[in-house]
RNA sequence: CUGCCCGUAGCUCAACCGGAUAGAGCACCAGCCUUCUAAGCUGGGGGUUACAGGUUCGAUUCCUGUCGGGCAGGCCA
């Protein structure tokens, strides 16, 4: 309907200019219904270059409009507006559509099959899960979901940093709580994690336990000075615990990277040769140093310590390098904005190694931190202090659709307050149940009418005339562009917004209009088109990652 | 001090590439269940979009400055 809108614009407008090339037709949908269905600002566009009254302009363009059937009305409005008015019967064919599509409906080919690799949560195994993982963790998979959706070909990815001065900090927490040193005690490690769950580790160690993770079983030695086999057990045993945090969570990844790996596979150490060989690092006080300013960072880096060992940023350069060489054109990050300060960092190591990657790869979605209020008071979150707040408790109290609709259903770049006694309280209050409600109850009518639900999609349509109809209709063919829209933009909570406002649409037209009536016909008009809309609830909840419950 | 993000109703948040009267939920007030799920609907009050300029036919949106909040700025990750 859009495309033929621009294109009859596009016509009308070669009577008025000689390159219609140049114009750039943007076509809304009005805010308010008198406003028609679509609206342009075209003349208004125009107004400066033909140096004429925009009112004037819209008036020739409509003179100029070729008639078509699907368009039932134009009109002149505000200061230069046209407003399209679209016919019944191209307003109900979107009905039709969905039922024909189902679960397609909405999906498009804009990917054209290419890979796209999406990196997000990658905690590292120190830890369980929190908060702020967990908006990591439902803004990446949704981005995940929508770029499927919009065919890419999607490889998720977790990086751990199972390596460096963090793990060394892990292990030494694990041994002396192994050795029977509390964290209060003063010969407990400066840097070391407080929580109760290292003392778990510790506990596990000692009884000589076997974890599993990443396919991989790992026992321990029991010794309380093997501090080789301590990190080994304490980093599987908490990747295990992450494992399962996201399995609560229902979040699936393909690939496990690790940080480890990169190391002895001997990645780090030639992505070091190659920026050395690329002359743009330096040697000075007994430090290598990668030269960023050259590529827009504020002050050169260090990569090699004057001690030996290399700095974070290496690996993660190193880490880049493989995906890149893995194949992937596309790379999106997806992280707490506590790191965007590496953004600078990796891209300019990887224009430093002169290899042909964009400026601009990859991409990053980042994501701001999350205020966990409990009681009336915010909870700080530190892994060293041990106080915290852990993405299982989060979803034993909340649940987990209501959690990841929660965290997914606002804009990643403002700050979020999680308040843990509202979202508990207000359980049924939250606007995913909303959601489900509307689904559900269109689950419940149809099952009541008991008919053939794929009979519908050849029901004709044109009983459906009323306001709340026709604003369903409308909520209905928006689907499609907010599906794009929202991948285009990394936003997911453009889809969340958008299944709240149909999911408003369809409650609006339960208590306005009875759907089983006697009239044969009207009464299939009204079930395809509820049902139109729980295709659309059904797949669009999928996207958000949150079911679909037939009955609530 | 510098960089990035944010500032919208009492609270939590929307507003698609700059569009028409800035919208929801919670809370508050008044209505709607002998008929398909009241976890719902309808109506009402509540706003100088932090502030001051600028660009534009038009600014919550873009630019500059000020104020306020968050996060970074380590040879930690």
């Amino acid at each position: 309907m859009k495309q033929l809108i621009t294109e009859l614009l596009l016509q009308a407008a070669q009577t008025l200019v000689d390159d219609t090339s140049a114009l750039n037709v943007v076509l809304e949908r009005p805010k308010s219904a008198e406003h028609g269905d679509f609206a342009t600002n075209l003349a208004m566009q125009l107004a400066k270059p033909l140096k004429q009254n925009p009112r004037a302009i819209a008036q020739a363009i409509i003179d100029a409009l070729p008639a078509h059937a699907a368009i039932r009305k134009v009109e002149i409005a505000g200061a230069g507006f046209i407003n399209f008015f679209v016919s019944d019967s191209s307003k109900q064919e979107i009905v039709k559509l969905a039922l024909q599509a189902g679960y397609a409906f909405g999906r498009n080919h804009a990917g054209q099959g290419e890979k796209v690799q999406v990196e997000f949560v990658s905690a590292n195994p120190t830890g369980p899960l929190h908060v702020g993982h967990g908006r990591g963790a439902a803004v990446g998979d949704c981005l995940c979901r929508l770029l499927d959706a919009n065919g890419w070909q999607v490889t998720r990815e977790f990086y751990y940093n199972d390596a460096g001065a963090q793990i060394d900090n892990l292990s030494k927490s694990v041994h002396a709580r192994a050795s029977g040193i509390g964290p209060e005690d003063a010969r407990f490690p400066e840097d070391g994690y407080r929580g109760e769950y290292i003392l778990d580790i510790a506990n596990a160690y000692l009884a000589k336990a076997t974890v599993i993770a990443d396919d991989m079983a790992v026992t321990a030695s029991g010794d309380v000075h093997d501090m080789e086999s301590i990190r080994k057990f304490a980093v599987a045993y908490l990747r295990h615990e992450q494992d399962l945090d996201l399995q609560a969570f229902q979040i699936k990844f393909d690939v496990f990277s690790l940080e480890s790996a990169l190391y002895t596979e001997g990645k780090v150490e030639d992505t070091v040769q190659q920026l050395i060989l690329s002359g743009h690092t330096k040697e000075e006080e007994g430090a290598l140093w990668l030269q960023t300013t050259a590529f827009g960072d504020d002050k050169d880096r260090v990569m090699r310590k004057k001690e030996g060992g290399y700095t974070y940023f290496v690996p993660d350069v190193a880490y880049h390098r493989e995906k890149w060489n893995r194949g992937f054109k596309r790379v999106i990050n997806e992280q707490g904005a506590d790191h965007h300060s590496t953004i600078t960092r990796v891209r300019a190591g990887l224009q430093a190694l002169n290899m042909g990657i964009p400026q601009g790869w990859p991409e990053y979605v980042l994501h701001q931190m999350v205020t966990v209020m409990r009681g009336g008071e915010e909870v700080k979150l530190s892994k060293r202090a041990g106080s915290y707040v852990t993405l299982r408790d989060l979803i034993e109290e909340v649940g987990c659709d209501a959690t990841r609709y929660f965290l997914a259903a606002r804009s990643a770049d403002s700050q979020l307050v999680f308040d843990i006694d509202l979202a508990r309280a207000q359980t049924n209050d939250n606007p995913v149940y909303y959601i489900q409600y509307a689904h559900a109850r269109i689950c419940s009518v149809l099952n009541q009418w008991g008919g053939s639900v794929e009979a519908l999609a050849g029901a004709d349509l044109a009983p459906l005339q009323s306001a709340a109809e026709t604003t369903l209709m409308q909520a209905i063919g928006q689907y499609p562009e907010v599906v794009s829209n929202a991948c285009t933009a990394l936003a997911p909570h453009m889809m969340a917004n958008y299944l709240k406002e149909l999911a408003s649409a369809l409650h609006s037209y339960y208590n306005d209009t009875k759907f089983l009536v006697e009239d044969a016909q009207v009464k299939q008009a009204r079930l395809a088109l509820i049902t139109a809309t729980r295709t659309v609830l059904r797949n669009g909840l999928f996207l958000l990652g949150v079911s679909a419950p037939e009955k609530m």
